[in-house]
DNA sequence: CTCTCATCTTTACAGCGTCTAGTTTAACAT
DNA sequence: ATGTTAAACTAGACGCTGTAAAGATGAGAG
């Protein structure tokens, strides 16, 4: 219905949507605004109201987009790895950390947790963000399936090695990182425990 | 020499401390305020500039306290333990995840990355800060210190232990988890793969 | 052509951090 | 005891923020 060119701008939620990923990159959550967003977007400040609840709505959006990137990026390292499972399972983690450290800002701003009421959110927002962080987790799924964990199940693989990798991004993918008192961190390959293959 | 009730108010730095926490853990992030812990320490809402540089600096000062409370949790848990060097791990990692679910609003607070570029801060603060948390990251190293792992040295067990109880308690604290398709969150001990102690 | 309605603009308001100038008062020097 | 100084605090203003309300614009349907 509202496709193509609908009235004066022609795309303005998506316009906003690329503005406020561009000001979080640049400048952090503090620089991102809907009114920054607005002005990049050439149009009024109060425009932005017509396509997303509030600032909340916003910022999901653009959460829901980092996720793409971030499902993009492990793909991507699972397609140039050798194809075994423990080999892909380690692909996937460097793309993990490789988004958090080419994207920080971004990174840490959908991980940041919020208050998740649908009801704060309008409709196209919240679905968007289901199914992008949905099927960014996914990936990372798939890749611990293989694996066994005994009798506690999959959940347990799938906690361990997620923790790891979302914990060793978050702290050590600014450098040099001021949270880690290290002088050389680790890299993330020596710290992933064995694991055995299901029966 | 401003040790003893000052002036007017009798240790507004503190109060405002008390003030920005509580403002904190009772609404989240967004409801902080610099003009909001002015007005319940009873002040005016320009007094706070005479403690702190800026609100960059009540935050640290904020962080500064979480910390304390931080090594707290994490020292009441060890002593609480069998002694060996296994299960003092445990317990300061059960510690690290307690804290994390009694003030999570607090925990994501603090490790939400900023600029610690020093000069954005009066001096008090800053040192404040680098003491608390290096004091609460101490805890955590030492009880890594009996654990070997191999020539890679101590700060890959570091690195391991701290990245898994870090991003178990950032994903997982928050509950029902929104962030994570889990119907039941493991208990971390099953997560913490086996260590080997030094020689 | 006219109606309708989504889109966008304009205006306004309260809250925010921070700057400046002025006031109060505790503590020190004489 | 008195005068001085400087720290602690107040009052007001500025530009920024998100958001609400009301008016203008123009595309598409009948």
């Amino acid at each position: 219905m509202t496709n193509k060119r609908p009235h004066h701008h022609g795309n303005l939620r998506e316009a906003l949507i690329i503005a406020g990923v561009q000001l979080l990159e640049e400048g952090g959550v503090e620089a991102l605004s809907l009114r920054k967003c607005a002005a990049i977007a050439g149009v009024s400040h109060a425009a932005p109201a017509h396509h997303f609840a509030g600032l909340g709505s916003l910022e999901l959006a653009i959460v829901s987009r980092g996720h793409d990137k971030f499902a993009e990026y492990m793909i991507d390292a699972r397609e140039s790895a050798e194809q075994t499972p423990r080999a892909r399972l380690g692909a996937i983690c460097d793309g993990y950390i490789k988004f958090s450290r080419a994207h920080f800002a971004l990174f840490k701003f959908m991980f940041q947790p919020r208050e998740l009421e649908p009801d704060l959110f309008d409709e196209a927002t919240w679905n968007q963000f289901q199914v992008a962080s949905t099927a960014s987790y996914q990936v990372l799924r798939d890749a611990c399936e293989p694996f066994d964990h005994g009798k506690a199940g999959d959940q347990v693989t799938e906690a361990m090695v997620w923790s790891m990798v979302h914990g060793y991004a978050m702290l050590f993918s600014k450098k040099p990182s001021k949270l880690a008192p290290f002088e050389l961190v680790p890299e993330f390959s020596t710290l992933l425990p064995p694991l055995t293959l299901k029966k």
